[in-house]
DNA sequence: CTATTAAGGTGATATAGGTCACTCCAACGA
DNA sequence: TCGTTGGAGTGACCTATATCACCTTAATAG
């Protein structure tokens, strides 16, 4: 269960050096986070704004500090597919950096005002070269992350959008949710048309199902950006 | 276009040791190749065998040496979503050496007789810190597939089921396709039911789709494993 | 505070693909 | 070679969700 203001920026000063919040250089002594933190470029964006964009040629890392991004893909015909939400401590970009033929296959946008610190490819060999062990902890990042888009698509592919909802619903309150007294209150970063693109359905059939949850009890609409659950064992279930 | 028994394995004596046929290790000498094959040790596996669950636990990395292999996940009411066709020289199994408090996300099956190099999480562990270019190596081919899958998601998400089978067949013509006078032939590895788990829909639409393409003369069907492509350039632009 | 715009809700309708039930066919073993 | 079995094609029907059109509410700027 995470604040929705990050809980991992929290544990250090709000101005300390960006890489310390980050779990790849966990491991680092400060005199390390010190010199790395002189190669990183600071950048600021506001909410709305792209960070990069899918098609485009990139060979920087890209780590979040301060806000939220919610990296996307689009069909020709302009329908979005929001792949995830990332938070502070989050990175993304690293498969330009190993596959430097590639081009980007996201988009990036700050759905907050946003704080990123960026590496270049050279910066990170450098650093890879005299940590051997931070291609260790990418690779345990991003075998995760491979993980958890396996288990996205399977979800789009063989589950009704009404189970999706729930399942999105279940997500959310890990990621986004606190605990209140009557459940899990979460406080959502996004919009409905953004809930529709992430789990493939039509921003109507969200409307519809998140009412129909309500009249079954399940949760609670609390205006537009928050939703209480107040049984998510039921939801879960739902899920099967 | 690769030809369907693998490129890659004909590069090298068919009995040859497999780490040589395995992308990662490629930049290693003939001596340190020698020291990994000691490790390894091989598997066989007969056609529709599973070779690992989802669920248990595990801490090997699965090369593939000879024959084919299929990543699947299930639902709870035994829904079947393919992930990809594995072939030689392929891996599979790496998030679990590197979060080792996971377990398997998906089942993986022999779809031809096969051979398995196994490597444990310690033999990768000893090779990695003598070659720390190989954990970059992993790194490209994870962020690659990691790319790969969030494709797959966008488009099981925001495609409709149609387009979707002519993206199969397209993606199919790279991996399992040989040129010959008439256009591109396919030798299918899987059934329709499979390619249908594959693509997120029933086997029954399949054959709709299939007959559908073929009247549109976009393709021929040869027999239930074979299928001739005979107009690619316009099955792109089915996809858009 | 009002005006303007963006976001969200809702009813009516259309339809693509799922489901079911059956037939046909091909592969394989005896 | 036949017979069995699993894979594949097909028609009829059903239903969940997309679509379209419209209204309501919230957010934002001036």
């Amino acid at each position: 269960m995470k604040e929705h203001s990050c809980t991992r920026c929290d544990q250090y000063s709000d101005s300390g050096p960006c890489p310390r919040k980050v779990p790849i250089f966990i491991s680092l002594s400060d005199k390390e986070i010190l010199k790395i933190t002189r190669m990183v470029s600071q950048k600021q964006f506001k909410k709305g704004q792209a960070l990069i964009h899918e098609g485009e040629k990139s060979d920087k890392l890209f780590i979040i500090n301060k806000g939220q991004v919610k990296r996307s893909k689009f069909t020709v015909n302009g329908k979005e597919q929001i792949l995830d939400i990332m938070t502070c401590g989050d990175f993304f970009g690293e498969m330009n950096l190993f596959n430097t033929e590639e081009v980007n296959n996201f988009t990036a946008y700050a759905i907050d005002d946003t704080e990123i610190c960026v590496l270049t490819k050279d910066d990170i060999d450098v650093i890879m070269s005299a940590h051997p062990d931070i291609a260790i902890k990418l690779l345990k990042e991003v075998t995760r992350r491979l993980a958890h888009t396996e288990n996205l698509a399977q979800s789009l592919a063989t589950k009704d959008p009404e189970v999706r909802i729930a399942q999105m619903i279940v997500e959310y309150c890990d990621k986004f949710g606190t605990e209140v007294k009557e459940g899990i209150l979460i406080s959502l970063p996004i919009t409905r048309e953004e809930i529709a693109s992430y789990v493939g359905v039509t921003r109507e059939t969200i409307s519809r199902k998140l009412g129909k949850f309500e009249d079954l009890g399940l949760i609670s609409l609390v205006g537009n950006k928050k939703i209480l659950v107040k049984d998510e064992r039921s939801l879960i279930e739902y899920i099967e």
